[in-house]
This record gives structure tokens, C-alpha cells and sequence, in this order.
DNA sequence: TGCTAATATAAGACTAATCTTATATAGGAT
DNA sequence: ATCCTATATAAGATTAGTCTTATATTAGCA
């Protein structure tokens, strides 16, 4: 569903294809909420038939029309009252948690190796978004770009503080288990 | 793909039922891996189909068939291969995401709005959190329970310092909302 | 007396998302 | 010469997960 509500989202900015949406995401939201490329294209018409976007065709001679989509009022309001709403927590679904779970039945070793793999996979995800983070924001400084602009940082924002966290468990997780020591804490 | 080994990975504890093994998942893993009761039954069939799983079929007069599973030595295997083996990342997908991402759309007041409503959920996901870790962190001290027992509590853990980030977030992402003061962090 | 919760299983329909494949062309790189 | 990338769209098949409904009985509560 939140798929909708962000395609209106890119289209409250200005009018954008298919394509155009796809490379929006993948430069911006992915790391929250990637889409697909064919699901962008069946969302757009989905949104097409409830009225809200309108379609407007743009021949090519030598490749397929450029559809340009655009948000129309209707679209507008309901993107706004979407995100006024206040959304029911998703459940989360990591592998990874499932893997710690039952990892009783592996060796300390073998745990050890698991954790490195998920530790770097972290970190490059971090170091990437870090990246993201610096370029874009100083970017946005300096084009004084307004509210708006600078309100879209804070999801990468959100990403880096709990990868920070991620990072700081996993590296007090592996001394542990180096030590072979696994005392619950306290919270 | 993950239900089929957290499936295994219950059964390789103990021989359970689909009736047990829904129980196990809401009181343990539910909140990296929920599991729909659908879901469980139609996956103990198919890792019957592929011999991962042995079914014995317990005849009760009053009461449908109890039919508990346990774990074959070809299951065994194929569950400490998985724990075994580096998962590609999971790409998240989180709603409220979208929302702040797109929330230049909104006044101040009504991004504090959604952020105290978040705030609220993620502050009683915690408080609950805290309150089965502790209690079961006690439990399997007592109990002077193995390694393997120690081990499902460090999801929990993962979960409370993932939470308390976030919470650091947010508290402080919502003084800056209240000040109109959105000026990007180094990282 | 009737309602609810617990025990126990499972099919059917649906939705969101992914993966694969198709079509068509231009321009640049090897 | 040929291959890859970018541009541009979209149908088809499949998968994972959810939601609804069905069946059947007992025990306890109000």
C-alpha cells in the first residue's frame, strides 16, 4: 500500500514517467522502501483508474511513448491525509534474527563467522548511506533548499543512528562470544 | 524461506504439533518472525513432502488428530547448514518511513502528531520487550538452562538496543520539529 | 442458558512484491 | 562488427504471507 502513497509523494514534487519513479527511488527511499520496476508500472495505472494521477502520453518517434504522469487534487488530499495518519506498527522479518535465535547449534566459531558477515554487511551499508548522507546535505545547504529537502534527510538520518546501534551490538556481541560468555544484561 | 528453518529449528528442541509450534513462534521469535497458523500447517506439509520432517499421528476421540512433527537427520542438516551459511541483507520496508520522508507536506504540528504516535508504539514495544527478557533472563538463570537457552535471549537484546535508538531518534528528532530547526548532523 | 476460550487442523481466496521475459532503438565502448 | 548501457513500457508467472472460513469438542464463566 505505501507504495501508492509514496509514488503520490515523488508526483507532489513534479511530474515524472515510470522510469523517471524508478530511478527516484532507487536514488532516495530504497533503503526503506524499494520498488520494482514492473510494480511501479502497475501501481501508476492502479492510481490512473482511481483518478489520482492523470496520464499524459508524449510520442517518441524512436522509442516507446513517455508517459508522464501528474497528482491531481484528489491525489493531493489523499496523500496528505495518508500521511497525517497515524500507521499501525509493521512487523519485522529478519533472517538474520532467526539465524541468532537457534544458534545454539552451532560453535562459537561458527558464530563468530555468522556475526563477521552480518558485520560487514552492516558497515557497508552504513558507510554507504553515511555517503549519501554527507553529499546530499551539503547539497542542500548550499542550494539553500528549503524545508522540504531538508526533512528527507532524516530518514537516512534514521537509518545511520540505528545502524550505529546495530554496529555497537554486534561488536559487544562478538567479544562475548570470544569469551564465551553469554550473562544476560540488564535493561 | 526463514519459516521453514525457524520451523526446524523449534523442532530440533523438541517433536511439536502445528498447534504447539504457533505457540512457540507468538511467545519467542513473533517479534522478528511472525507466523500465520495457515502459514505453519502448510509448511509442515511441504517439509514432510521433502522428508525434512517425520509426522506421528497421535489419535484422540474427542479432538482432531494431534499430529506432531519431528525433525529427521536430513532436516537436522539442512537447518545447521542455514544457520551456517552468510544471508544476502533483507531490504526493510517501513511505512513510517515514507511518511517522514514525505512529511514536507505537513505542518510542524502535524509531524509531531505522527511522531509522538510512533514514539508511543515503539516505546510499548520496548517496555514489553523488556519486561519477557527479563523475566525469561531470570527464568534461565534459575533454571541454570545451557548455552542454547542464553543464546535465543540475545534477540531480545538486539531488539532493546535497537529500540532505544530509535527512541534517542525520535526524542530528539521532535525537539528539533518544535524548534523548526532541521539542520543535517555529521555522521 | 449461552458465550467465550482453548484445543486442533486446514482449505480457499487474496494481496504485495519479485522475477522473468518481451519489445524497440540509439549511442558509445571494446 | 558486436556488445553493453540507457531509454521506456508492460504482461505473465510465481512466491510469501495474510485473512477468512470451516470443522469439532470441552471447560469455565456469567
Amino acid at each position: 500500500m505505501s507504495l501508492h502513497y509514496a509514488i503520490l509523494g515523488f508526483l507532489s514534487h513534479r511530474p515524472l514517467s515510470g522510469y523517471d519513479l524508478k530511478k527516484a527511488f532507487d536514488g532516495s527511499v530504497r533503503h526503506f522502501w524499494p520498488a520494482d520496476q514492473s510494480q511501479i508500472y502497475r501501481t501508476l495505472s492502479q492510481l490512473e483508474d482511481r483518478q489520482l494521477v492523470d496520464k499524459a502520453v508524449i510520442e517518441q518517434e524512436e522509442r516507446p511513448d513517455r508517459k508522464v504522469y501528474s497528482i491531481t487534487a484528489e491525489g493531493q488530499q489523499e496523500l496528505v491525509e495518508w500521511l497525517r495518519s497515524p500507521l499501525p506498527m509493521q512487523d519485522e522479518r529478519d533472517p538474520f534474527l532467526v539465524q541468532v535465535f537457534f544458534a545454539g547449534l552451532l560453535s562459537n566459531e561458527e558464530l563468530l563467522e555468522v556475526l563477521a558477515h552480518q558485520k560487514a554487511e552492516i558497515e557497508g551499508k552504513y558507510e554507504l548511506l553515511r555517503h549519501i548522507y554527507q553529499t546530499s546535505s551539503e547539497q542542500i545547504q548550499e542550494q539553500q533548499a528549503g524545508r522540504a529537502s531538508l526533512i528527507t534527510l532524516l530518514t537516512a538520518e534514521h537509518a545511520l543512528v540505528i545502524g550505529q546501534a546495530y554496529l555497537e551490538w554486534l561488536d559487544d556481541l562478538m567479544a562475548r562470544v570470544e569469551n564465551d560468555d553469554f550473562t544476560p544484561k540488564t535493561f
